[in-house]
DNA sequence: TTTGCTTCATGAACCGCTTCATAGCGACGA
DNA sequence: TCGTCGCTATGAAGCGGTTCATGAAGCAAA
């Protein structure tokens, strides 16, 4: 019923094939000929069924962004996506979306695999974003799908090989920040955050590395909840100073721990940055939610981009040593950091006092 | 190369036919034989292509979820996209995501559509998300592409067929919100938000309806760039208070705005709920951002998973008098309204007082 | 004129699965 | 015993493109 190949063969005059290179570009056409089947293309409005090309070329223009181990898709990875749907429409790919989660135990035979990837053939390369483990990338080798992955929340053992994959620079953000943070004049500097999680442990070790090497102790803490950052950033935060710890600066594993942590420093009755210097990591909600945050900023988008880059690549060419993309990250400053005074000593003191009078619950 | 039904079937000993029909669970099997087909499979991990099954089949097993004239992702529809996507999944489906920009004045031949839909056959229906209009989807129409829609901001003609669609229940989410404030003693209550955007001038509508039952003078106000909620919110009630308006209770658009409003009521030393009381739209940040505001809630990955659910429906029934879908809303009180106490009257010189002292730069 | 070479259109084979007309087979009733 | 019928397996004909071996046509050189 719908019209096909043929029938603008048809009328045009010529045969399938030429049809088919017409539509593909390829270069044998006589000019002419090109013309005069291009003109019937248009006149009858063809569309070549992709379905049908997709099978002819055993190709598919489809590549799958499975957002793992995440329950919603915040504005992270939204971003993320975002740009790897931009890049791909640019380049004539589609970008299927899908969650997926997993335990990182789980043995590679038993992982029961999102729709996308248990039927063969609908996307010839898969991006892999969230956090993700060897197991995972094992079971899309063994299927022998292409992957590309994003970097910053991949766990793999040392033995794997290495994977395909763009990530930003968490690392040169982190010192970038914690270096400001030391020039300001702050020395007892607390991270605050999650470290069981991988990508938060990667920024604490930066953390601790820059200010090593300024010779100051750098200290880290959490309490508890990995899922729900905010709650970690408060409670820790609260934890923290309903224990005397004395701090001139926070800096937090992402934002909402960094909101978290300004919550807690509020109920104390402690000022951002008159008290505290305030840095977070991400910079997810950018410059329009108040109070502005000070916060290391993520290309997202580029991230994105480069994801969606590098999956095409990986499927045109078949390569397997592309070299890691790192996007770079800067440092924002939106006012919740401040010169440290000389006269820090002694606030000590006062900062204990302000905590006695004022410690709430765990 | 890849391991094929043929395959299968010479393994298995039957034909190609008898292999297709214990993959599709057809009835007409031998059990004996289906289970012994079933094995073979198995041993030797067969699994279809896909790309021939949607050949074969003439139907394909992908959705296009099309968001329209948004910038970014943002969290209210990535939950809706999560939420097909968890409906999709289930049902067998997968979820393509492509942004789609376009002008309501672009004659319906001229737009220049998405690649997912100027290729024939990749996606058998579309979700239209974002804000619509009638020319995208007589496009649909034209392309003789099935499509169900967002409803919330979707702006078509009196003329035009009524379409297929899923919306949450904005008017009767502010009529709830509009009547607890005047429950709570309100009179003066202003409705904040950019009202030349159709989900916006629906509030507002609502908004005005229920004031004006209770005998109320119904106040909206805005001040210029939809695109940013947040500046907006904030310059508009800026605006109102160094005007000397007085309010005792602010229904804002949707969150953005409400926190917008709610800085400008801090610029102006007024406090939620103290001195103002403040109700947003959407709940899109739930109970974990503070300050916690209260808000409309809407289910947003309900409205997902009900249009993923009307999607495949229209694919395979290929209904087209499916009933609107209207997913409930509800007021989550979260605090930051108050009962008006009986010296309002008082108030109000205080209030122009305050502003007069405190009034910024617009 | 013949030969050799390039250019370019042809159409059949093929991609891997679905589907359907056909037929084999056994059971049952007449 | 034969005819009928229901159950079930067969395999060829699609689905709508791509691709490639083939050969026709045109042209320059011998």
């Amino acid at each position: 019923m719908a019209m096909t190949i043929k029938d603008v063969a048809k009328r045009a005059g010529v045969a399938v094939g030429t049809v088919s290179r017409v539509i593909n570009g390829r270069p044998d056409v006589n000019p002419k000929l090109r013309e005069k089947v291009e003109r019937v293309i248009r006149e009858m409005n063809f569309r070549p069924n992709a379905r049908a090309q997709s099978l002819g070329r055993n190709a598919s223009p489809i590549i799958s962004f499975i957002l793992s181990n995440r329950s919603v898709l915040h504005p992270f990875h939204a971003r993320v996506l975002q740009g790897v749907e931009e890049y791909c429409a640019q380049a004539g790919y589609f970008v299927v979306f899908a969650r997926f989660d997993y335990s990182r135990d789980t043995a590679v035979g038993a992982l029961r695999l999102p729709g996308v990837l248990q039927s063969h053939g609908i996307a010839d390369c898969v991006i892999a974003a969230g956090t993700n483990y060897g197991n995972f990338l094992e079971a899309l080798d063994r299927l022998g799908m292409k992957y590309v992955s994003l970097g910053n929340n991949l766990i793999t053992a040392e033995e794997q090989p290495p994977v395909n994959q763009v990530r930003f620079d968490d690392y040169g953000g982190t010192v970038e920040a914690t270096r400001y943070l030391i020039q300001l004049g702050h020395k007892d500097i607390y991270f605050v955050g999650d470290t069981s999680l991988p990508w938060c442990q990667h920024r604490y070790e930066a953390f601790s590395k820059t200010m090593r090497e300024a010779g100051l102790e750098p200290h880290g803490f959490t309490t508890g909840l990995a899922d729900d950052h905010f709650m970690n950033g408060l409670n820790s935060v609260s934890f923290l100073l309903e224990h005397n710890h004395a701090m001139t600066a926070l800096f937090a594993g992402n934002d909402d721990v960094a909101y978290g942590a300004w919550e807690a420093l509020n109920r104390h009755g402690l000022k951002v940055p008159g008290d505290v210097s305030l840095i977070g990591f991400d910079d997810q909600y950018g410059p329009r939610r108040y109070p502005q945050l000070t916060s290391v900023r993520v290309r997202t988008d580029e991230v994105g981009r480069e994801l969606g880059k590098m999956a095409i690549e990986k499927i045109r060419t078949g390569a397997v040593d592309i070299p890691e993309v790192v996007v770079p990250t800067k440092l924002e400053r939106r006012g919740t950091c401040r010169p440290l005074p000389n006269d820090v000593a002694r606030r000590k003191p006062a900062l204990q006092d302000e905590i006695a009078t004022t410690s709430g619950g765990t």
